[in-house]
DNA sequence: ACCGAGGCTTCAGGATTTCTGATGGCTGTG
DNA sequence: CACAGCCATCAGAAATCCTGAAGCCTCGGT
């Protein structure tokens, strides 16, 4: 007796408990109807729990079938990203991807250099930008793929935690003027309003003294010593120096990074790069 | 050509990966060497990249073989998770389960039942203790599995994200003695150094009204309206109310659940309750 | 009440897949 | 230079899996 699912059989099984009928699900995987119904025993033998109970119009999943259909979908997913980085040869083409600005540093290199190896034909162009500009770009369709800073407390699936940080100049002394004076990018990113928030919620006084989209701009001001900033900690250059909470500043709250694309109508090589990011910036 | 990757394959490739040699793979999997090499073809054959380069001495990854390395053990790790769980036909013995009273309400009713109808036959003692004490009692083998409560900014998975909020009574005023009257739990446990972190950082004064290992007498005192406290999100009794920020209250952090287990000699239950936790938690 | 449609299971035969054991080639080592 | 260790390949055998036919059951319409 077989010890281990098949990815076949549980693709079967998704197909089954969606259409709650192994015909119509006999129909979708392109077998004969005689084939689900031993796939299905097959995969109760496995198990060793009944999955199904027949009724007289089609079938319905039992307490064990639930359970089964929650850890196949996962499995099913995970499957599947793996054969979309991977698979269908030697991809190539070129793909139109959207980073934050702030994670370009961090993470653009080890993600392209890698992928790059997978699939030497394909040509990336990147687009960095505050997260606000990739989403709106994104959605006039001038990208393919989007990876985007959101709130921690949303409901999606978040691939990445990156913390917030306040950050000087190396060398600035421990003395903050009263009106703080701060480096701010983009309005509409989340550091910005998360800086802002967390001050007037602590009733700090500051002024800004320096606002703008673009990056280095505002990493200039920080390194001059005439401002502090918020940025992603992962976006900290290596001259800067990340002040930490005993200096009487107040906490940031930590944001998540997803990938935006439509699953529906993406092309294999849009899949492979998501899929790639997937697996991929958990652990970098 | 098959077009799914099949579960024995990409266990044999981890055994492949890890141990740099088919041969000794073959050995682990109990079939010959051939089978082993055949296997290999097959799955680059269904990637439709090459995955090993040989060598005279054995093998090692290419850079596709290692990408799908990351991929199989996602898979397996799913993989095991739903055998674990529900296989094994009728599992019965009895568990000692450690959970959070915090956490007990609000999961352990849908966690046990659901549980049950997967195997009525196990009997699943309960104990319900704060973080800290769980933890003790586990490390002591007082228990066979913990659900505990870690920071957020540590290292392991998290399963389940919770907010921590400040509650008060239902009818209690908008207004606010300055000397915030708290009523505190255990004080080892993250919402209890989390509120006193937060009001000290605030610069709020506080005096503890009431502390104790008790939860529902916590509660009652905070019933009463004699005082404030600090909850997980879901272990918020619908009597209470919480406590909006608007009301000047600090912010409180998140904090973490993950399960405490030792994988190495831990009992097909106490695996398959383990696998349950892991599974449904995050949707609950 | 009866009949037909739709649905599931079972069975046997055959096609396909996958394993084993043997053989041979290759690569480093002593 | 021979040997040991390792992998690929091959042919046959074994196991697996599918198809198509036949049978049983339930439901709904007549």
């Amino acid at each position: 007796m077989a010890v281990s699912l098949d990815i076949d059989l549980l693709r079967s099984f998704a197909h089954v408990a969606e259409s709650g009928a192994l015909s119509r699900a006999a129909e979708r995987v392109g077998r004969s109807q005689a084939a689900l119904s031993m796939q299905m025993k097959r995969l109760e033998d496995i198990v060793g729990q009944p999955l199904l109970t027949r009724t007289g119009r089609g079938v319905v999943l039992t307490v064990h079938g639930e359970r089964l259909l929650v850890h196949a979908r996962r499995i099913l997913a995970s499957h599947d990203d793996a054969l979309a980085e991977l698979s269908g040869g030697r991809l190539d083409g070129t793909l139109r991807f959207g980073c934050p600005d702030d994670y370009a540093d961090a993470f653009l290199p080890a993600l392209l250099r890698s992928f790059a190896q997978l699939h030497p034909a394909v040509v990336i162009e990147v687009v960095c930008a505050a997260t606000p500009r990739l989403v709106s770009r994104y959605e006039r369709g001038g990208l393919d793929l989007a990876l985007v800073s959101i709130p921690l407390d949303a409901e999606r699936a978040i691939l990445r935690r990156e913390a917030l940080v306040w950050v000087g100049a190396k060398d600035g002394g421990t003395d903050r003027p009263d009106p703080l004076r701060l480096a701010l990018g983009d309005p509409d990113t989340l550091d910005h309003r998360a800086a802002l928030a967390a001050l007037s919620q602590a009733g700090r006084n500051y002024r800004i003294a320096y606002a703008s989209g673009s990056l280095s701009g505002l990493l200039a001001v920080v390194r001059s010593g005439q401002a502090i900033a918020v940025l992603t900690q992962a976006a900290v250059p290596g001259d800067l120096r990340i002040l930490s909470r005993t200096a009487g500043l107040p906490a940031l709250p930590k944001i998540g990074l997803v990938v935006r694309l439509e699953e529906r109508h993406a092309s294999p090589l849009t899949r492979a790069f998501a899929a790639h990011i997937r697996s991929l910036l958990p652990v970098l």
